[in-house]
DNA sequence: CCCTGATTCGC
DNA sequence: GCGAATCAGG
């Protein structure tokens, strides 16, 4: 008893593709098959030929990929960035007020102001930039976004669903 | 700082 | 075939 090495029977590739094309990430599957890491998952996921879930017509950029092994010490090269986001409302920040008052009742559950804004903190704003109560989330930031996953969400909405989702979302 | 999948390559 | 290490990116 007791299948020491359990390797990819039949019923742990049939959990995996359900979940797979269910569509939980690696992790999440490693976490729920257990005894296997998000790699092997990963690696398993391709060897079934299951990778690229989410396909683009458009042939889009392979997104990730090693390098070809080689010239690992390759200039780097200054990406574009052309990403601009523009914030929900936010170009006009009044010089004036910008006094942090004292008797301002604010939660203080990540919320942050300009100063307290790190890399990594969501600059998603919150309040009007004309009040003293203006303050920034300030959880934990997507690396390489500017915004939270909660935020960013609202911030990078796909047109696909932008349309069922109907919702006003304001700042708050 | 967290996460995602993609790829390579030694085993 | 397997998956850790590494890579690119959100």
């Amino acid at each position: 008893m007791m299948e020491a090495g359990p390797g990819w029977t039949k019923e742990r590739v049939e959990l995996l593709k359900r979940l797979w094309s269910d569509g939980r990430s690696a992790s999440q599957i490693a976490a729920e098959i257990g005894g296997v890491s998000r790699n092997a998952v990963i690696g398993k996921i391709h060897r079934l030929g299951l990778a690229g879930r989410v396909l683009k017509a458009n042939g889009a950029a392979p997104a990730g990929g090693r390098r070809p092994r080689a010239e690992t010490d390759a200039p780097l090269a200054e990406t574009p960035s052309v990403l601009a986001p523009a914030p929900p409302a936010l170009a006009l920040i009044k010089p004036h007020a910008a006094t942090p008052s004292a008797s301002v009742a604010l939660p203080e559950s990540a919320r942050v102001t300009i100063m307290e804004l790190r890399e990594f903190m969501c600059r998603w704003p919150m309040g009007d930039p004309s009040t003293p109560d203006f303050r920034f989330c300030g959880d934990r930031a997507i690396s390489g976004l500017p915004y939270c996953t909660h935020h960013s969400r609202i911030a990078y909405q796909p047109a696909a669903e932008r349309k069922r989702d109907r919702k006003v979302v304001g700042f708050r």
